[in-house]
DNA sequence: CCCGGCCGCGAGAGCGCTCTCCAGCTTTGC
DNA sequence: GCAAAGCTGGAGAGCGCTCTCGCGGCCGGG
């Protein structure tokens, strides 16, 4: 209906052509078999009609849809509140689809319903894959589907055990080059502000600092907050109360690095003169905090890019490797 | 191929239900002529083998696909850099959609190549309709879509004269009002910082300055940035130097007002004491600029639900009104 | 010069669904 | 009590495409 003046098929084709609908349908997909001047002929009635292939009918056949549905998490969530993790991720994807000519279907998973919404959507023969990049590291999502035969790659590690197969940042690493970063400033006490610990990203980056705070002989000093920069404000003066000594904080976002910036000043403590403090993720943002934020800078873009190769592979037959986990790079500005 | 086992036709259905195809099918799609048993029965047997309907092969007869597309510029232009814009436009849209069960497929408009793409795509049929948040008002794919018989909606009224329907913000009323809060506030030499005048948004926010303004018999104080904070804190500095009298100044976006806070305290001014500064468009971080900025509110979710809903109605065969403004707001905080 | 093989093309059978008939049955009005 | 009207459900024709199969023409080898 919608789609206004009647677009022209393989038969109009052919028949302008003078072939029949099986060659059209040969030069349109590239088939080698066909002799130079009908193949040109061919494409000279395509171009005169203008005529573009019908995706359902030809789905409804090959059975690819040549689209593949990326499902986020709603926004609203706090965590994706103002980084650029969000964005990050669907440029990365759609740059990678770009070039295998295939299509981004966006899901919000908003509810708790929309789980059954997006379990349909996939049944339905949609899409050719799902990429799932949950926070939760706990989402049935992806096992469901993996069990329906739809190929699914996860962004994150999942929580629990889980066979589908992820590409994931190295927080953990990320985490103890910070730290480190500290330790050979000759920090003494090193606090963190973690993140909430019942996302992978909250548990990694303390899991990193913890590591690397053994190895030096220092203890930890840990509050925790939700990934939200007034958590990080409010952590920062729990540390403070709890050990007016600390001479550096390790915090695992940077929203909340730019809250803690906040209580620091507000208590008086000088950065990094008195408190160093690095955070985690290196947004926009980073470079214009006052002062500008060292951090662990996290290849967003590129975990997209990644995400959506690895499912093209998985959904092109390929065996893929069960977990991809990119490097993660310090970025040294003044606040450490 | 890729979708792993063997997906239940309507035909494995109808076999179980002991009904024909056509029955099932009008249970599928919620026909009240069908007599309550038999659509139990019917239900029961959909139930039990996990039918979900083919969507390929349905959208080859309805010759509707309910999904919709969003196109988006590519996201490195730096306008897009870190305002919530992207995210905003999206869960709006999503919103929208969820509630009238279409998908949502998102295309990256990143270079003039794209433009075939996308107008390939549309023409497949492989959408509904298209939304297209183009930046530069010139942009001429609305229009040849409009013209191939594709429901089309605008986010930003286009340049030049066209007829696609557009959804828009207030951006005249709301400089407007932001001058105003100036005047009203006493302030004598108010200035502004523009948007690039190639984008309506760039345009629109310098028109509804200078209409104020001359109202209010000031003379017009103008400098030019590109959206990014570091073009705002060069235009800062060279409207000090050219009037370095003045006691205002607004700024057509958040993020240049942020360059220009930043250029204004390094010239030793205080803000709002010496000068107020108002921003346009109230991202996260207009909260926690120092000092916490006043600026004008734009509703992007509300946009983005907007256009969806104009675009579902044109889809739908309705006439809709050839655009719709949506109102802008003044958030006060410290700046101004 | 004839035959087997190969290559290029056309015929035709669906893919899974919707929707228009139309048949068969019940209901209703006079 | 009978015809007309009203419903419910089935049969079947496609939607536009791909792909298998097989036919005919051309080539090369014997």
């Amino acid at each position: 209906m919608s789609i206004g003046r009647a677009r022209p098929t393989l038969e109009k084709v052919a028949l302008r052509a003078g072939v029949s609908r099986a060659t059209v349908s040969r030069v349109v997909n590239g088939s080698t078999t066909v002799a130079p001047d009908i193949r040109d002929s061919v494409l000279r009635a395509v171009q005169e009609l203008g005529y573009v292939p019908n995706h359902a009918a030809r789905s409804l056949v090959t059975q690819r849809t040549n689209s593949i549905a990326l499902v986020l998490p709603e926004p609203s969530t706090r965590v994706f509140s103002d980084d650029q993790f969000f964005p990050g991720i669907i440029r990365g994807v759609s740059q990678e689809l770009e070039v295998a000519e295939k299509q981004l279907v966006l899901m919000m998973a908003s509810s708790a319903a929309s789980h059954d919404r997006i379990e349909q959507y996939a049944m339905a023969g949609h899409v050719d894959g799902v990429m799932v990049a949950s926070v939760h590291g706990a989402d049935p999502l992806p096992a469901t589907l993996t069990r329906m035969g739809v190929p699914v790659v996860c962004n994150g590690r999942p929580l629990g055990r889980s066979t589908v197969p992820y590409v994931d940042v190295d927080s953990v690493g990320g985490a103890a080059a910070a730290v480190r970063h500290l330790v050979d400033a000759g920090r003494q006490r090193i606090a963190t502000i973690a993140g909430p610990q019942d996302m992978v990203a909250g548990i990694d980056r303390l899991a990193g600092y913890r590591t690397e705070l053994r190895g030096s002989a220092r203890r930890s000093i840990v509050a925790v907050g939700d990934f939200t920069r007034e958590s990080g404000a409010m952590a920062m003066r729990q540390l403070l109360e709890d050990d007016p000594q600390l001479d550096a904080v390790f915090v695992a976002s940077d929203l909340m690095a730019h809250g803690a910036l906040g209580a620091l000043r507000v208590a008086g403590r000088r950065v990094p003169d008195d408190v160093a403090v690095i955070g985690f993720d290196d947004i926009e943002l980073a470079r214009y905090t006052e002062p500008p934020l060292t951090t662990v800078r996290q290849p967003i873009v590129d975990l997209g890019r990644e995400l959506a190769r690895q499912l093209l592979r998985l959904a092109g037959g390929e065996d893929i490797e069960p977990f991809v986990v990119l490097p993660t790079e310090m970025v040294v500005r003044e606040s450490a």
